[in-house]
Parts: structure tokens; sequence; C-alpha cells
DNA sequence: ATATGTGAATAGGTTCACAGCC
DNA sequence: GGCTGTGAACCTATTCACATAT
């Protein structure tokens, strides 16, 4: 499957996926294989990230330099899936540095003028919970509608706003569950 | 609602849930409220930490201590949901310690051991992709029935082991997607 | 023969509408 | 009046069964 062709009917048992639900995902946005064959790769591969909007690396900046902000900034997953951490930003710039990260730390008030230049439209929230509601106002309002937030609240935003929740304890209570025999 | 009772039909607005929703949730387990005057606050959240198995302190390990693994150390959000990280492990064992954390970092040798003994059933797992299947096989043979994995992969585990993926890369392309205008 | 594409059938989850209780 | 509890109605997502193309 490296290049060439992939098999909807052979490939989903790596993926756990049942054949015809990645058939039918793929109907909802047109017709991409050849019956008998299988699908192209490349081809395939550009719509979906067309689809994403990856296909053009998206700048996203991230707001909250403590220990998950860094670790972020520091994991380098995400250029390859088509987004780059333009920036980050935070309160304190003291003791930021004992990483090396390649990623510019700016202070927050600098945070309204590049998003607006840079026409940033996706953050990542790793702040403290109590100020996280304070600060996805001043996002919202600088002109950002997708955020990831990782703060265990939920954040009240406009409609034309997407947030999408990481909550590492909620994860942890799942398995919990679901473990318990 | 800090105690005393709380009101499925005027709360939900805050946690963008309807009351319906909320209620018929609830049903699944048993009935908890009392009509005309709404859910005891104390009673609930008992039930609620039973059923999640978080009533009692659960002893979690975490795997590899890179980046994320670090950050996911110094985040003392786990204890207030029920879960303690006992301990950490890792293959190299130097530098980890540039970060004061009360958590202690063992080898991976001594994994089977102290996972037996202390009878621990929950692994979060934030190693490189490379090794995380591998790695995920000896943590299931040592008796581990539930696993946060970080690595963006689909990890291989007998039916009886429940694994709960935290995907960044993805989160962002779903925000990416539903961005477009 | 093999694999895709898709309407029909099924399963799963949410909302409605209202009965029951305070 | 208030709010919970719940079958019925509704909506969404997955699976089936098979027509279609190579």
């Amino acid at each position: 499957m490296a290049s060439g062709r992939f098999r909807a009917k052979l490939w989903p048992a790596r993926a756990r996926v049942k054949s015809t639900q990645l058939r039918k995902d793929l109907t909802y946005f047109g017709q991409f294989g050849t019956r008998g064959l299988g699908y192209d790769v490349e081809q395939l591969s550009k719509m979906i990230s067309d689809l994403l909007g990856t296909t053009s690396l998206q700048p996203v900046i991230l707001v909250g330099v403590g220990n998950l902000g860094l670790a972020l900034l520091s994991y380098r997953g995400f250029e390859q899936e088509g987004f780059e951490i333009v920036a980050a930003f935070d309160i304190n710039l003291e003791r930021k540095r004992n990483k090396d990260i390649p990623t510019p730390i700016h202070s927050m008030e600098r945070l309204p003028e590049f998003v607006r230049e840079r026409g940033v439209k996706m953050a990542i929230l790793t702040v403290p919970t109590p100020v996280a509601q304070e600060i996805t106002n001043t996002l919202v309002d600088c002109g950002i509608t997708g955020i990831l937030n990782f703060a265990p609240i939920v954040l009240h935003v406009p409609e034309d706003v997407m947030v999408n929740n990481v909550n590492l304890a909620i994860e942890l209570e799942n398995l919990s569950y679901f473990i318990q025999q």
C-alpha cells in the first residue's frame, strides 16, 4: 500500500474498521476507487488532505507554555500532519528557555497583533483552568475560529467558533469504567 | 449546586447538554432524583464515582518519560479525579531529573515486577511510536487491562484489554475541517 | 473472481411528550 | 406551579445485500 493501490476489502483489519464503513464514508465526498481494483493511494491521499484543509501548512498558535504546552511544542508530530505551531504565548517569559525549542515564545500582549497579521485561525489552549475562558474570549476577538482546549471546562464561544476538547482525566475515567471485570 | 440539590432542568445550559439527555443517561443506572425537586448532589456524586471505579484512588503507571510523559507527570489534575500515577518507567533514566517530580522513575526491567506486586491495572503510554506495540505486549503480559495510548497507531490487544487513544494531530485535523468557512 | 458503490435494513442514540411525584 | 422518569417518535450512523465495474 506504500504507493499504487490499496483495497478497502483487505486493508481495514489493521485499522479495526469494517470495509463497508470505510467505503460508505468515502462516498459522502465522491467516488475515488475503481471497482474490482481498489483505490489509488496518491489520488485518495490528496483528496483527503484537501478535505481536511491540510494541503498547505496551516499556522497554529499555542497559548500557555506550562508543562503541557512545552511538551506539545517539543512534539514534532504536527508538521507531518500539515500543521505548524508558528508561535507560543505566555504571561511569564522567564524560565521557559530550559528546553531548546525552535518556536518563538512571546508575551500575551503581542498575541492580538500576531494573530491578525498572520491570519492565524487555530489555537492550542494549554493555560490554567481559571483563566481559560478569559483567554478564549481574547482569542475569539482576534479572529481565532478553532480552539484545541486542554482545560477541563466547557468553554463558551460564539456559534462560528469550534472548540475541540482534550480531557485527560475523562479519558482515564473512561478506561476505569470499562476495566471493571 | 455546591451541595444540596441540583436540577437537571436548570443546570445543563452550562454544560451544553439537554436536560432530557442527562436524565435519560442517568436512568440507565437507576433512579437518583426526586420528582419536582431535583437530585441530591452528594448521593449522585457518590454513585457516579462508584460507577467509574474512582471511589478509591486508582493506581496508574506511566510508561515513556519523554516530553509528553514528563508533562503528564507534572499535571496534577488526575488525583482530583481519583487516579494516582504511582510510578513511571523509561529505558533511559538519565536526564529525566531536570524537573522535580514526586513520582519515582524506574527502568523498564522493573516494570513487570512492580505491576504484578501492586496489582496495577491501568497504564498511560507515552513512548515513541516505533516501540509502542512492543511495549503494549509487555504491559498486557503483566496484567494491565486498560491503556491510555498517545502513540498515533492502532494498538493490537486481546479482547479483554481496553485501549483509549489520544491523537493530538487528529484533533487538530478535526478542527481544521470544521473551520473552513 | 475481486472490489467498489449504494439503497435498504438495522442498530444506536437523542429528543419529544407526557405521566408521576413533590 | 415545579422537576424527574420513561415509552414513543425521531434522527443518525453502521451494516447488509447486491448491482456494477474491472
